[in-house]
DNA sequence: CTGAAAGCGCTAACAA
DNA sequence: TTGTTAGCGCTTTCAG
């Protein structure tokens, strides 16, 4: 009974031709008479013959597949990045499959091996706990690397990043104009001083930036003014109560994300204080939600449909160009927008 | 120089055994001794050998690979269904591909194929415009397929479902208690009539279900209260501004979303009415965004992880059980939550 | 315009 | 405890 499903010599078989003829009918990349390639659709379309990609792989050491590595698909900003990877490589005939990293190293780690085992074509990741020297040494030199980030220094594989700094700058001059110079910044988690060797996380860098821009602006960033806390709505709830105590209460939040500011925003109104009369709040990622809160969020925009489609194009350029061509660094900018928060 | 990546065979030599043996030696379904395992794990670490997973695949007839199609990852429900469905299936061996069909028949068409192709191991797909009979005459009578839908009749596959039915009946319960009775919906768009063999869209079985508790509730629904639109934040404002005409203006909107939802509250709050003093506003999903929005949305909870991780478990199982076993149907429960709209 | 044969890298009989 | 052989389904020389 369970009869397996037709192969390329069933096909054969019943068309009275060989497995070379019904390749080639199908690749078109040999002529075939038009009586026979007539003949070998029609036994196709009645044993509804499907190519076996596996197989067509293995040969052809090519799986049209593509890994995307990201900590958490189901937060907030992955989705966007997703579908535009997923697009830019479906219409190119590419497939993705996803890995949700959590951020930790060892599902990374896990991951790009069993990516490799698998033979994808390329590899788009947005390292949260490896060094890109690192991840290197588990992929191999030659397979192709897209990057999510945004890391200074020598370049092991091509590497798609966001401005961050220009939008915070902005948003820095903004409240500078507001005479809001005294900002307070929530950041990510405190990373061990140890791992100096990885990326640094949005946390690190976005706070550099604000320290540098309020630096520019003639301002004074004072370093008691930095909260640490999980990228979560709950995190910067926590955060920003440690920022709003009676004494030396802070006047201006700027926080690594959207979600931290939602928590500030929580906490503020916890604290019986009004936004922004109180104290101003300015998010990072413009997220759907940021425009759907109340007050509405003024953040800074972090294109994650544009990442993930530059992602996949130099991916795809990456794939036809070879493991030599010079590598690419991309940076799209980002830019702030006022809306009600601050 | 472009030395191709270590096979089996070249463990083998290098080793001094057959690759049978390294085989064996890896997958422990022989015994190997321990000196020749010794001297293969050193070799394949010195060698820094990978398996290829795509001729164990071929060879094995399986891929360990599964494809989870929904509309669009983009969108706020899946990406939690698709990260339950991730982490239920990962912690198995399996990963998955993911396809976003935009509910367009085409696209659905497209991957199943290519997935059929590719030999996935299984499919968890959100049908948004094929019907069972259809999908099932693609990927075949013994493709495992799981259908998040929740669909009535002759089962093809097993099916997750939520049963919306009941949350609405909380929500109508809730709203008449509060003497709203005169309920207005805003549905998904229309479908034109002659596609009936698909799948019932959200907003037609969402619809029902309220139809069906205003009247258990010894009210009465009117027609003229539906509203159709768009799945998105803007067609809930363009159903909402409908709803809300001088004349006979609605007092309670419920939505077969959340989207639409925040949509119709940008409505009646251009219309200059409050909420939920002059309009209560009900949603469904209750997507994180629902407890953010001022005021915070009344709504349904569509629990997306339980749908994403029993679709995975019931994937599963119908793996281990093979094609003969009966379908399975679930039904996740649904509840209304009450917050501030409404 | 068509076919035969080899081989991608792996595993499972079968044989020793 | 180990090795030899065949074959998963496809594409691609090479040969006609």
């Amino acid at each position: 009974m369970m009869t397996r499903a037709h192969s390329i010599a069933d096909v054969a078989q019943a068309a009275g031709v060989s497995a070379t003829t019904v390749s080639h009918a199908l690749s078109g990349k040999r002529a075939v008479s038009a009586a026979t390639r007539q003949r070998i659709y029609e036994v196709i379309d009645r044993l509804d013959y499907r190519p076996n990609l596996v197989a067509k792989s293995l040969r052809s050491q090519k799986t049209n597949s593509v890994a995307l590595l990201v900590a958490d698909i189901a937060n907030p900003y992955y989705p966007a990045v997703a579908r535009a990877v997923h697009d830019g490589l479906n219409s190119e005939g590419y497939v993705s499959i996803i890995g949700n990293t959590d951020g930790e190293a060892h599902a990374e780690r896990r991951f790009l091996q069993e990516m490799v085992s698998r033979g994808v074509d390329g590899i788009i990741m947005q390292p949260a706990a490896m060094s890109v020297s690192e991840v290197r040494s588990i992929v191999g030199r030659v397979m192709p690397l897209v990057l999510i980030a945004h890391e200074r220094g020598s370049l092991l594989a091509d590497q798609i990043g966001t401005d961050d700094a220009r939008g915070i700058a902005d948003a820095v001059r903004y409240l500078f104009d507001k005479d809001l110079t005294d900002i307070a910044f929530v950041s990510g988690p405190e990373v061990e001083p140890l791992t100096t060797a990885r990326l640094a996380t949005p946390g690190i860098i976005r706070l550099a930036a604000v320290r540098k821009a309020v630096k520019s602006c003639g301002g004074k960033f004072r370093d008691n003014r930095v909260e640490h806390a999980t990228y979560t709505r709950d995190g910067g709830f926590e955060a920003g109560s440690r920022l709003l105590t009676a004494f030396d209460r802070a006047r201006v939040i700027m926080c690594a994300n959207d979600l931290m500011a939602f928590g500030v925003m929580d906490a503020v109104r916890a604290a019986g204080l009004a936004i922004p009369g109180d104290v101003a709040v300015v998010g990072f990622d413009d997220v759907d939600t940021a425009n759907l809160v109340t007050p509405r969020l003024t953040t800074i925009v972090n294109p994650a449909a544009q990442v993930g489609a530059a992602s996949a194009a130099t991916l795809l350029r990456r794939i036809a160009a070879g493991p030599d061509a010079p590598y690419e660094r991309q940076l799209i900018p980002t830019h702030l927008v006022v809306r009600e928060s601050a």
